[in-house]
DNA sequence: TCGTGTCGCGCC
DNA sequence: AAAGGGCGCGACACGA
């Protein structure tokens, strides 16, 4: 058994009935008396099934198959992630462990079954669906919590269903635009083992100014050895250390660098891997970082598209390509966190940035990232971190948040997103090292005095939350995106309309028909304030995005 | 020759 | 402009 429709039902979050986001338990419609795929094909496709919830053990199994037949499901439930975040949620995890008998998901086979879409007889690996459903069900009743975590496994599943359509329609580029930028930069394609000429020649450059022959430039080791040799003395071959060098070797050595990531991280060799029939097709792993942001496996790095190749992607012809970018995405989401009204005036500017030079805390755009970047990341040194109290005084309660998270996690602790993710719990050996680092008083408290361990742990959770919280704002963005496109063009296949071609943390791509490319940007800009309201229901902050309709990516502003 | 660790860099 | 958080990847380095 693999499969259970389940109706959906409405959440409430104070008081507000948004829309109806996750199943309830009720009806269940076993899948196992669908005979074959065509049947279920059918099941699916029926009008009174579009309101329904599919429940299933795991979408990367089965929903690259129904895309490949032409189904669309409108939502989910994905028990593998759902059950990922309620084992570790601190609203759900100790009912998860006191209702959690043997832990199914242990033999649990992540491999795409072999023979076609059913297996008549279940194997040994199979999951019990309907089983981990009521199990999952009762757990989130009992939380306190329930409606924050049934809108997080309702993003976190939808986005499962985002990720498999994305990778299903593939992101639209142009291998002889791509071909032609690489060999503008790199010159011709060089013979395998070879090094393209414009590479060949800085190398040589590089190799003259520095008087050593064989010097590989790739090795920061070697690189280091023959930049000492010539009176240079650096610690590292950052590009950063290396521009603060006085000597004529810095300019071409620099460009090689560029360069020669851009040939190992995007050259020929990822177009030949990457790029069939005109798609960048990568895959997208759900929930793959702690925050719950998306990671990318394979795929040379979907997660990182460099800004030089988007000019390879182009949309089709008689389509465009929709770029929507929530604009200041984590400072907006730490000021709703928090629910500083200071911070959030800041953010009735289009640019946040600029709004807190309005504000007066600071003198410039430049000034006010990096004073936000701080507070978000922990900032302990340099210029940024001397912002810090200027902030803490124009808007306390956001600072006061990121703080509390900072020492809650120096002293062991966990942190918690808004809708209910909890960051993972350090080893207490490295927080509190038996070396004397931080002995107990005679109280038996620890120590004042923190570790470097500690002290980085306490980063990781101040960034965690708002980051975190972030990556839950564009689930629930994308998920509502895409319910909204499919309502534009409701008969067509999913390829035929409008549709999720690219996501990276805080911006989304649609590859549109021109005729509703406009329509497209204004359902992005619902979306992304519908999203917002889902999240933080009171909020007066804002959540503005930055479109742009293009031909190519890289003309996206 | 293989796996594992580190560096450096790209993206947010 | 700063070097603070999160990733994945390729290349190199090193030990088995």
């Amino acid at each position: 058994m693999f499969l259970v429709l389940s109706k959906p039902h409405s959440v409430d979050i104070a008081g507000e009935v948004i829309i109806a986001v996750l199943a309830d338990t009720g009806e269940l419609i076993s899948c196992d008396s669908v005979a074959n795929q065509t049947e279920l094909v059918g099941l699916i496709q029926s009008k009174d099934l579009s309101d329904f919830r599919l429940v299933w053990d795991d979408t990367n199994r089965w929903y690259p198959k129904l895309l490949a037949e032409g189904i669309w499901i409108p939502r989910c439930v994905d028990l593998r992630l759902s059950d990922q975040i309620l084992r570790h949620s601190e609203f759900t995890r100790d009912h998860y462990f006191a209702l959690r008998g043997e832990d199914p998901w242990l033999k649990f086979d992540e491999s795409e079954p072999s023979e076609g879409l059913f297996e008549l007889e279940p194997s040994d690996s199979e999951l019990d669906s309907a089983a981990e459903f009521a199990f999952q069900s009762k757990v989130i009743e009992n939380s306190e919590r329930s409606q924050q975590i049934k809108l997080l496994l309702a993003a976190e599943s939808a986005g499962a269903l985002v990720a498999a359509e994305m990778k299903f329609c593939g992101l639209p580029l142009r291998p002889d635009l791509h071909e032609q930028m690489l060999v503008q930069a790199l010159g011709p394609r060089p013979r395998f083992g070879e090094r393209p000429k414009t590479l060949a020649k800085l190398l040589s450059t590089i190799q003259t100014l520095l008087n050593v022959n064989d010097l590989n430039p790739d090795s920061p080791a070697e690189l280091i050895k023959g930049l000492k040799a010539n009176g240079l003395n650096v610690s590292s071959t950052r590009s950063w250390e290396l521009k603060r060098l006085d000597h004529p070797v810095v300019a071409p050595l620099l460009e090689y660098k560029k360069l020669s990531r851009l040939m190992s991280a995007n050259g020929w060799h990822w177009l030949d891997a990457n790029v069939a029939d005109g798609r960048f097709r990568p895959d997208y792993v759900v929930g793959g970082v702690v925050t719950g942001r998306w990671a990318s496996r394979g795929g040379g790095g979907a997660m990182q598209l460099p800004k030089k190749v988007r000019g390879s992607v182009v949309a089709d012809s008689g389509w465009q390509l929709v770029v929507a970018d929530a604009a200041q995405l984590e400072p907006r989401i730490l000021a709703a966190l928090s629910g500083d009204s200071a911070m959030a005036k800041a953010g009735k500017s289009r640019d946040m940035y600029e709004g807190l030079v309005a504000t007066g805390v600071v003198e410039s755009r430049d000034r006010a990232k990096v004073a936000m970047l701080a507070a978000m990341y922990g900032a302990t040194t340099g210029d940024s971190a001397k912002l810090m109290p200027l902030l803490a005084r124009a808007f306390p309660k956001a600072i006061s948040l990121v703080e509390s998270a900072a020492r809650t996690g120096e002293r062991g602790g966990v942190v918690t997103t808004r809708l209910g993710r909890t960051s993972p719990a350090p080893d207490a050996e490295r927080i509190f090292p038996e070396d004397g680092f931080s002995e107990s008083t005679d109280s038996g408290a620890r120590s004042p005095r923190t570790g470097s361990f500690a002290r980085s742990w306490g980063r990781f959770t101040r960034n965690f939350v708002v980051q975190g919280t972030a990556a839950e704002f564009s689930l629930c963005w994308m998920a509502l995106l895409r319910q909204k496109l499919h309502e534009l063009a409701f008969d067509s296949r999913l390829e035929n309309g409008p549709h999720l071609v690219f996501f990276m943390h805080d911006e989304l791509v649609i590859h549109s028909p021109i005729s509703v490319a406009p329509k497209v940007g204004e359902l992005a800009v619902l979306a992304a304030i519908e999203a917002g309201k889902l999240l933080f229901p009171c909020t007066s902050v804002e959540f503005p995005l930055d479109v742009s309709i293009v031909d190519r990516y890289s003309d996206a502003s």
